[in-house]
DNA sequence: ATAGAGCTTCCCGTCACTGGAAGGTCAAGG
DNA sequence: CCTTGACCTTCCAGTGACGGGAAGCTCTAT
């Protein structure tokens, strides 16, 4: 299967798998002509990624995450804990942007918007407000 | 003011400030030595781009912001449609997290986590649950 | 005079790709 | 057999917003 026929099976762009290669994360056999070769295992394997991706997982989590996979001996805690990590920072970003959402909520709405040039937004980022308080 | 100065006076690290003039946002006036030098002017301008970049703003918009806040005569609205696109941004990354955080929950509440090989966070991944779907 | 802190520029690395150039390979049609 | 065009290869550069560190100049205090 040529890098076409995998990108088209995975749902990745060949940029992508080529750059999985790079890093290691899965190497493909070559044909004398010098072309890739994806199998059908490779193919799950790509699938596994783009899927561990979406989920926003880092490649080096990806890393792991497949090398868990691979051994069949692997305690469901360690695949468990890998996520849980990940879950925490997941949550902990959440929070971050919804304290940026709620400062700036506050702003936009105090802003009357028109065309006059007296803006609350203005006054707040050039610390008027941070004297104030 | 030196830029060691500077950086104590805005809380941004020398290194920020630097990489600011070189992209046009801050060039200070230079001594016949060649160090920097900052005036009060140039501290009140750091403070306000630590305080948008500290709100999420890009350097793009910051630039923006900058000149807003520097003509007299701006209108309030140009600020507040910057500020209401970047709570969009904000919002609909929240919703992007949270989908994710949804999924990996209900992934890792599922994983018993002992030391047994079976896992269902691996299997979602591997695409088991997709064709029981 | 010298030590050490502070300043300068310049280049590399981050993360996970994406775009593009230059060139080799393959299948189909004339 | 030749050409065209799709597909493949490698390598290099850029993204955003800096951070680390090297090599070398300047200032201050002793």
């Amino acid at each position: 299967m040529n890098i076409g026929a995998a990108e088209q099976a995975s749902g990745l762009p060949a940029k992508t798998i080529r750059y999985y290669e790079d890093i290691g994360l899965l190497i493909p056999a070559r044909r004398d002509n010098g072309y890739r070769d994806y199998g059908r295992t490779d193919i799950h394997k790509l699938a596994f990624l783009k899927r561990a991706r979406g989920l926003g997982f880092s490649i080096e989590d990806c890393r792991a995450l497949m090398s868990l996979y691979e051994d069949r001996n692997r305690a469901s805690a360690d695949v468990r804990t890998l996520a849980h990590t990940h879950l925490h920072r997941i949550e902990d970003k959440i929070s971050e942007l919804q304290g940026l959402r709620d400062a700036l909520s506050t702003l936009v709405e105090a802003c009357h918007g028109d065309a006059r040039p007296d803006c609350p937004i203005l006054d707040d980022l050039s610390g008027a407000l941070a004297e104030h308080a």
